[in-house]
DNA sequence: CGAGTCTATATGAAACTTACATATGTTCTT
DNA sequence: AAGAACATATGTAAGTTTCATATAGACTCG
């Protein structure tokens, strides 16, 4: 008989001094967001890793998620992956974009394209009545 | 030994003719998007339903998760419900916004808007670099 | 008035995504 | 030689979305 605990959202959590933090993101960013890294040279995971918080605009990123990502990029096909040995460091396994993944990225652009206008679309509107809001 | 069978993604899937389709979407989005409805004016969730898709640019909203969303809302204190009978048609639970509601509404607008300037900034960038990918 | 459709609210469970924890081995620094 | 940094992973819990199904009153049409 005792209360269901509820799952708490991760996006939207109370302060401290009770206003709401609330942290809007896109599903699956990290997909595009390690193509278009990938788009410039290609690049080992500990690298893309590094470099990824930036674009991003996070403080971190999950190791174990990313080496899943690109594993499972390289299953679609949309990378290939080469251990390359005989530079300073371990042994690094290093990312190239194919053609397949130049055009995934390419469909992800467009999608986040139309995903921010979608945005501004809803934004706009909510403004425009928006003596509800403010 | 067989090979681990692998999640498939629902914000990419290859079409028929090989190409492929990517949407993409922002977490959590029909939390802020029935806040935005409840704004105007009090209203059931059957009717919410039915204009969430506009909002969303869906083609439909699960019915089951709105109904989990407002009742999460309203744990929260996000809005208030009470059911409204003598009416045409069923019984209809009412949700109204209540004032945290209208400032958790206030911090998801702030971080749409944030996201989407992200999501400029990402575009252009990989625009700019992007002889790699057209 | 009976059958079927529409309105209205909900629960259960599977599939998928994100977060947190930990493992393993190599190389570099001091 | 010890410890930090580099590099690649696996396991699992928690959270989110999707798909399926349940329940019941009200409306509509023959």
């Amino acid at each position: 008989m005792h209360r269901r605990s509820r799952w708490r959202s991760r996006n939207r959590r109370r302060r401290e001094d009770g206003s709401w933090a609330v942290r809007a993101r896109v599903e699956r960013f990290g997909e595009p967001a390690l193509l278009r890294l990938l788009s410039e040279r290609p690049t080992h995971g500990y690298e893309l890793l590094e470099r990824l918080p930036e674009l991003l605009g996070e403080e971190r990123v999950d190791v174990g998620n990313l080496y899943r990502v690109l594993r499972a990029l390289e299953e679609d096909g949309l990378v290939v992956s080469e251990w390359q040995a005989g530079l300073p460091g371990p042994t690094k396994r290093t990312y190239t974009l194919t053609d397949d993944g130049r055009e995934a990225l390419a469909a992800w652009l467009e999608a986040l394209a139309a995903l921010r206008d979608g945005l501004t679309t809803f934004l706009d509107d909510t403004e425009k009545g928006g003596d509800h809001v403010r």
